[in-house]
DNA sequence: ACTACGTCCTGCTTGC
DNA sequence: TGCAAGCAGGACGTAG
């Protein structure tokens, strides 16, 4: 699952290959993946045939590429969502979506099983594409404000991992690096933001901190050149992994099996031991 | 305003 | 063996 370092080693490779050159035919081959662009399939090939890619930028985990028209190609891999640069005369992927074939002997290609993902043309979007104005920056920003977000969280009731995966508040952040990163922490993701300290809302943007520079130190050098890839199903960061998916699996602080419990239609895992859950309050 | 939950998708895995 | 349920989960819309 494509969380900030996954994507960020995408952009990469998008900017070694993709910028620079100029989208020649585009085949959108299943209509979903282009949902969010709401003129159509057929506007959104016109919108982007012809044009240049000028640059490969990121916000938390989207994706958009500047256009020499002053548009941009906005991108989300959602869950399963890949774009790779492949050769022209490669086989189609099984869940090939859209095709951008370009002045050279590759063509990008948006491939994605479960399309929770898309790609749309944000009209003006060169200069930052207003469709992710609500999406905060990412802790790996130089812009981020790290005194303000302890703020933000202090000032909230819900769990501190339900915030984290809130991308208004910080972007980037998924259910597996929110668990690792609580982990680090030593915080249980149900802690309310309200009763954090401020230096423990410190202690978990450090943990994200890490755990994404790990991933990106481990997944930053393992694409090749025609390559840009995603998959979190081989998932090439997972070696190291404190709790996710380790349930019944020993803690490697201190030993305590780790626990898995249901959270938001999904998962959660934790040391019971390093991450005790908060007491409840007295009614 | 803030918070929480349901929904969208497909395919692999699990269980009866 | 076959079928159905469970599971994976990011972002958004809506309900409370």
């Amino acid at each position: 699952m494509p969380e900030l370092p996954e994507v960020e080693v995408v952009r990469r490779g998008l900017e070694a290959h993709v910028v620079g050159r100029t989208v020649a035919r585009v085949d959108v081959l299943h209509a979903r993946p282009v949902r969010r662009h709401l003129a159509g399939p057929d506007d959104f090939s016109t919108a982007i045939t012809g044009r240049m890619v000028l640059a490969a930028c990121r916000r938390g985990k989207y994706l958009w590429l500047p256009l020499d028209s002053g548009d941009a190609l906005l991108a989300h891999l959602g869950m399963s969502g890949q774009l790779l640069v492949r050769p022209v005369d490669a086989l189609d992927e099984r869940h090939l979506r859209v095709r951008m074939v370009l002045d050279a002997p590759y063509e990008l290609r948006f491939v994605d099983q479960r399309m929770f993902g898309g790609l749309a043309v944000s009209r003006g979007g060169a200069v930052g594409p207003t469709e992710i104005a609500h999406i905060a920056r990412d802790p790996m920003d130089s812009t981020f404000d790290d005194t303000a977000f302890a703020a933000r969280v202090r000032k909230k009731s819900s769990g501190i991992k339900r915030i984290l995966l809130d991308q208004r508040a910080v972007s980037g952040v998924g259910n597996i690096y929110a668990d690792e990163a609580l982990w680090l922490a030593r915080l249980h993701g149900d802690r309310p933001g309200s009763r954090l300290t401020r230096a423990q809302v410190h202690e978990v943007l450090a943990g994200i901190r890490q755990v994404m520079t790990s991933a990106l130190d481990q997944g930053g050098t393992s694409f090749d050149a025609l390559y840009v890839d995603v998959n979190g199903q081989s998932g090439y960061f997972d070696r190291s992994l404190e709790v996710y998916g380790r349930a019944g699996e020993p803690c490697r602080r201190c030993a305590a099996p780790i626990v898995r419990v249901a959270f938001m239609n999904r998962s959660s895992f934790f040391c019971p031991r390093c991450q005790p859950r908060p007491r409840l309050r007295s009614r």
